[in-house]
DNA sequence: AACATTCTTGACTGATCGTTTAGATATGGC
DNA sequence: GCCATATCTAAACGATCAGTCAAGAATGTT
């Protein structure tokens, strides 16, 4: 009927968000986008709307293919303590890399103040996140590897507390922090066990 | 010799240092903080110096003088495990309040990717904490109340660790998560003694 | 091939950005 | 009271901001 568009969107969302990632929303102009994806200022108004709405769908599309994707396959084998502890380490071997951070850790502490759409969206990534730890850990405690007064869920919002902590050291190059912490933590993971891993 | 300047610098420092800790750099404009401050927008670079520079004095200012100070007096007395976990429970509480969030780690999220001396500044803070930590936590064994295998530098490391998780959930208005996340803290903390506290 | 429709283009909007300037105003030493 | 010096005020700087517009180019249907 008409002309199509000449560009894939999904290529230009996911270069929209390695921007906004990299240099927050405030510091990403939209020059600066009209510049990295490569189209026009109408053109991306015209498939993506405003900013503030570029953002959140750059947000969504973080939190639903970029965070936290290896916890995945930690709940698809049969998971124990060890590969929780694995997870853990791999995280913080990752951070050493990113070194633009966490984009949804970036969203909470810049624009969860006045976009109450992005503070839910991340609300929701951590409530996915304590859900899939604490389903591990009753997995765990079900095949009698986990200790019986453990509160799985309890471990699990512990963890994500970890993760958080983790990033944020991460971001400001503490990496001597981060081992040292990760120590201890190990050290902790090996206290809730039933059998030694 | 000549005209004094008619307001107090430092309470106009505190003043800027309020509006980026809630707004953050690139969302607070100058306009912003003349109007904040109440001073003319000359009078605000003749003081301060440009943007950049100011931020920096603030966040300064903020480190020496708000963040963690309740850690000075956990030094002080003759504190131990039961203190150290007392403190991170006022910490918890404190950040239901602060629903600003800190501003260090909002600096070190927002801006320690291109500027040198905001990242250098947040890391000078983080050593500062784990080294109070570590002292802490080394009298405490020296009382032969930590059991000795525990090792005090990295058990400092995993708290500061705790207080930046704690921190971004509580920004985030996680605050079942962190209720839990602190349970398990406080259960860890509890291994780690020589003796009932 | 002619048409309606949609995308693309680049210039443009008014507003706001951080920073600076020139002139008025106030202060302290003589 | 006078001058040197510093602070203050308001206006303005060029640059950049987010967002829009009208005209041209490309497409699918008929």
């Amino acid at each position: 009927m008409a002309r199509s568009c000449n560009f894939d969107r999904q290529e230009k969302l996911i270069l929209a968000m390695e921007l906004f990632w990299q240099q927050g929303f405030a510091e990403t102009s939209i020059s600066d986008l009209v510049g990295h994806l490569g189209i026009n200022r109408f053109s991306l108004y015209n498939s993506f709307g405003d900013k503030q709405n570029l953002y959140r769908e750059c947000l969504s599309f973080y939190l639903d293919n970029y965070s936290f994707g290896a916890l995945d396959t930690l709940l698809h084998e049969k998971a124990g303590l060890a590969e929780i502890e694995a997870y853990l380490a791999r995280f913080i071997a990752l951070q050493r890399e990113q070194k633009y951070g966490c984009f949804m850790q970036n969203a909470v502490l810049e624009k969860s103040l006045d976009d109450e759409g992005v503070l839910q969206e991340c609300q929701r990534l951590f409530c996915r996140l304590q859900t899939s730890f604490t389903q591990v850990l009753q997995d765990c405690q079900a095949r009698g590897e986990l200790l019986i007064h453990v509160q799985p869920h309890q471990v699990a919002a512990f963890l994500v507390l970890q993760l958080q902590g983790i990033r944020v050291l991460g971001k400001a190059g503490e990496y001597e922090l981060l081992d040292n912490g990760f120590a201890v933590l190990q050290g902790y993971l090996h206290t809730l066990s039933a059998k030694a891993f």
